[in-house]
Formats: C-alpha cells, sequence, structure tokens
DNA sequence: AAACAGGTGCTAA
DNA sequence: TTAGCACCTGTT
C-alpha cells in the first residue's frame, strides 16, 4: 500500500535522526524498487487490541511524497488498510507542510539554510505520548544505542506480538507493577527509579497524559517535570516527539554547542540560555530548527558540516 | 584505563 | 537561581 504524505519526506533523515528509538533498517519484501526502508512500531489509534502495528515502511528514493507501506494483516485485526494509512499519516505528520517550513527556515539565515539542505525530507514524527515518555526518561546522560537496546528489551519482555516479529511498547501499568530487580535487568541503571517514577504517576492520573494535549506547551512542560528524571531536556523532547509542539526546543550538549558556535559568537551558554536563543530565534519552528541541527551535527546525515572545527 | 554518552537530582551558596 | 558533583552501564 503506498501512502502520499502530501509534501516531501526522507525516511532516512526522519527515522535515524534520533527522535525514535525503534526504527531499524530492513529489507522490503517483493520491492527492490524501494531504496530505503525501515521496519517499526507504530501506534493504531484503536482501543480494543494492542493499538499498536509493526510495519514496514519504503520509499524509492531519498525524499519522495509517497512511502509505501507493509504488514501483517492477521496482526491487524479489526484494521483495514484505510484504517492503517489513517494510522500511518499522522504518525509521519501528513498534516505538516513540510516543503513551507523548509522554505521559511532556509530564509532564517545561513547556517540553518545549509542545515535544512543537509536534512531535506526530515519529519518531526508524531509518537506515542507514554512510549515517548518512557523512552525519553530512559536518554538522561545514555547513548543512543543503548537507549534503543532498553526499550527493545522492554517491549520484548513485556509488550506483546505486533507483527513483523516485533513487540508493543508497554503500557504504564505493566512497567508500574514491575518491582526494581526486574526493572534492573533491563540495563537501564539508575533510570529504573525514574521510569517506575513516571509509569506511577500516569497510572495515578497526577500526570494525565491525555489531559496535556489540551494545555499550553509552557504549561503541559512543567507537568511532564514533576515527573523525577523529567527535567528540561525530557520534557521538551517530549513536547515535541509525543505532543507535536513544533516551538519546543530541547536543548542537549550537541544543541548548546552548536548554538553557542554559531549563533552567540562562541561564547559558553547555559542550557537554558541556548534554549531561549533558539525559541526567540525561530518561533513556532523551533523544534524543527533543532532537529535539523542536530541531523546536521551528528554526521548521521549527508554532511556532518556543522561538526568540523573552525 | 579513563572518559564519555541526547541530563537530572541534590546540596550548598 | 545557579554551580558542582554523583550516577548505571556499555564502548572506545
Amino acid at each position: 500500500m503506498d501512502v502520499d504524505l502530501g509534501g516531501p519526506i526522507s525516511l532516512e533523515a526522519t527515522l535515524t535522526c534520533g527522535q525514535a528509538f525503534r526504527w531499524r533498517a530492513a529489507a522490503f519484501p517483493c520491492r527492490s524498487d524501494l531504496l530505503v526502508s525501515y521496519r517499526g512500531v507504530i501506534p493504531t489509534g484503536e482501543k480494543d487490541g494492542p493499538g499498536q502495528l509493526a510495519v514496514l515502511v519504503g520509499q524509492k528514493a531519498g525524499v519522495t511524497r509517497e512511502i509505501s507501506v507493509a504488514y501483517d494483516p492477521s496482526y491487524a485485526a479489526g484494521l483495514t488498510q484505510a484504517d492503517v494509512a489513517n494510522a500511518v499519516r499522522p504518525y509521519f505528520a501528513a498534516s505538516d507542510d513540510v516543503t513551507a517550513i523548509e522554505e521559511a527556515l532556509s530564509r532564517q539565515d545561513p547556517v540553518m539554510s545549509r542545515a535544512v539542505q543537509g536534512g531535506r525530507g526530515l519529519r518531526i514524527l508524531q509518537q506515542d505520548h507514554w512510549e515517548c515518555l518512557a523512552s525519553y526518561v530512559l536518554s538522561v546522560n545514555n547513548n543512543i544505542p543503548n537507549i534503543s537496546r532498553i526499550v527493545e528489551y522492554f517491549a520484548g519482555c513485556l509488550g506483546g506480538p505486533v507483527g513483523l516479529g516485533l513487540f508493543g511498547f508497554p503500557s504504564p501499568e505493566k512497567i508500574a507493577c514491575q518491582d526494581s530487580v526486574f526493572l534492573r535487568q533491563s540495563r537501564c541503571g539508575f533510570r529504573d527509579r525514574y521510569l517506575k517514577d513516571a509509569a506511577e504517576r500516569v497510572v495515578s492520573g497526577e500526570v494525565d497524559l491525555v489531559d496535556l494535549e489540551k494545555m499550553p506547551t509552557e504549561q503541559a512542560r512543567k507537568r511532564l517535570m514533576r515527573i523525577r528524571g523529567v527535567g528540561p531536556k525530557v520534557a521538551d523532547c517530549v513536547m515535541l516527539f509525543g505532543y507535536h509542539r513544533l516551538d519546543a526546543f530541547p536543548v542537549d550538549v550537541w544543541i548548546a554547542r552548536a548554538m553557542s558556535r554559531f549563533y552567540l559568537s562562541g561564547q559558553v551558554v547555559t542550557p537554558k540560555a541556548a534554549r531561549e536563543e533558539g525559541m526567540s530565534r525561530f518561533g513556532s519552528l523551533a523544534g524543527y530548527a533543532q532537529e535539523y541541527l542536530f541531523f546536521g551535527i551528528r554526521g548521521d546525515g549527508p554532511a556532518p558540516f556543522l561538526s568540523r572545527a573552525t
């Protein structure tokens, strides 16, 4: 099945830029024309079933407007093809006018123009609230391969099968009732109590993840920060990747460095200052600006132009 | 071997 | 408000 996203998408930029932790390169069966393809799990929105479905996504070239989608129908009981397409579209932010975003940010300044050029077709995903929160709690002072490993471990141990050999991410209820011995077996280290605290506060309703949808970004962010392990950076990531608040500007050490070097004449800057600078410069597109910068710096993309010295 | 990784909590000024 | 330090674990 093909799904039209209404504007450019690069699966590589979108799925390897580090915003989501469960996508892996995987061959698309019977379709050698799809040059790039990945396997992962998306939320389906269905109430009864697991609410998640493993899918293969692929495209013919680096940047296209359509993507191909495949899945195992036996794990999509009660879902028509149209239902799956209707789950894929919002996950890949079909309603974002990516062309307009790229153009607007390219006009912003020469550095951002270069960053956009290197990350054409990158989209901010709309991930599941809870999986996003849990993933970023696990990301604290951690590295990406390790985070992915831990997330996969929890899915494999506590999640149900969702097709293609993959498992769904376990609910907060499922995490909340695990003892500390079990959590430690995931090798998530000191983050075990963070994850537990997040699950408990979500289950108790102290942090109502659906409620946050209606709140202004700043207020929702403050609410998330009641969870241990959720500071400014994690809260901004959850707002951006789990709630699609494009005005959020998460600052990690890489972004802080980039903001200092390119926009603040190399001064040493606190994360707070870098965040304020980013938000005031890029406004309602701050989230996209941040991802273009991050993709450019990290060098996962075609040109790690921002990482070179001088 | 020692340092570092997509930060945060805690304590002290 | 902010600076300084410890922190699980895996890699290099």
